[in-house]
DNA sequence: AATATAATGAGAATGGTTCTCAATTAAGGA
DNA sequence: TCCTTAATTGAGAACCATTCTCATTATATT
């Protein structure tokens, strides 16, 4: 599990209460690094533990935890928001490259590398002052791959 | 606007008839190029221009045109999905790159430079095959720079 | 023109997320 | 520790973009 105290450091510099219900919603993401949980999966999860959370506080707790950059909500395009631990949420990071499975579903992380030369790029034609980003790639992991040229026979 | 016959036939190659609402729906996309609508906006433009058409008709042609390579569906985080003509939807062309401002919230196009080199890397290092890939920058425009630096008198 | 198939549109349904508000809990001073 | 105040919680209602339903209408083919 991630450093405790950092977590209610960050909470209380932020002006927030810490919480059972926001540690619970913590642990679980914890428990369950480096996946993308939905609200309702964590939801879930506190159910099934016999941790009584309501709904909306889980919402709650994951949009104060975005907004003070504990955690990071992600879109794969399937009609929810899921949501994963920022790395390291003392220093500063921005990463959020995805790779998404055309062929199962899942869903990877990717390195970070590469991005300063296009962040500089954009800062030099654009102006633009690049804060943070989100890339999502999209395409076949190695199985499905394998898969798809055993299917069609191709070379 | 762009060659209406192409699309056309985009249609029908894909076993889609060629009707007016599509029509409609293609040339708003085409006046207000290069602009993310939404499925709502566009209604809201048909209505206006007293061509009567149903907000699920939009939404399904959305749908097709998205589907067929016509339109990309693109999210900036704000509750609805917007869409925007593909660059030239008879060759091959996948670039999503979206500047999001955060100071005043507007949306510019980049380029899509560099991103091979972030493929190539991928592919080498997780045996990923990239299709496509959706990009968004966040940070802040020229002007919102700017005035960020008058506000907070930083050098 | 006639028939079969696909598309349309009005409104209902869906479902993830946010809102409401009364009850509960945390925080800080005395 | 007790008290006061402000913040948090939770159940359910509300919201709202999007999808679905199905009767009507248009398109494509014979």
């Amino acid at each position: 599990m991630k450093n405790n105290s950092s977590f209610k450091n960050k909470l209380e510099e932020s002006g927030h209460s810490f919480t059972s219900q926001r540690a619970e919603v913590y642990s679980i993401l914890c428990e369950n690094a480096p996946a993308h949980l939905t609200a309702e999966e964590i939801f879930i999860k506190l159910t099934q533990r016999h941790l009584k959370i309501g709904l909306s506080t889980v919402y709650r707790t994951l949009g104060i935890f975005t907004n003070i950059g504990i955690t990071d909500k992600v879109d794969f395009d399937d009609g929810m928001s899921r949501y994963e631990l920022v790395e390291n949420f003392d220093g500063k990071n921005h990463r959020h490259h995805h790779l998404i499975c055309l062929g199962c579903g899942r869903v990877e992380d990717a390195l970070d590398d590469l991005m300063e030369d296009l962040e500089n790029d954009v800062l030099e034609k654009f102006s633009f002052n690049i804060i943070d980003h989100s890339v999502k790639l999209y395409g076949y992991c190695a199985e499905c791959s394998m898969k798809n040229k055993i299917e069609t026979g191709s070379k």
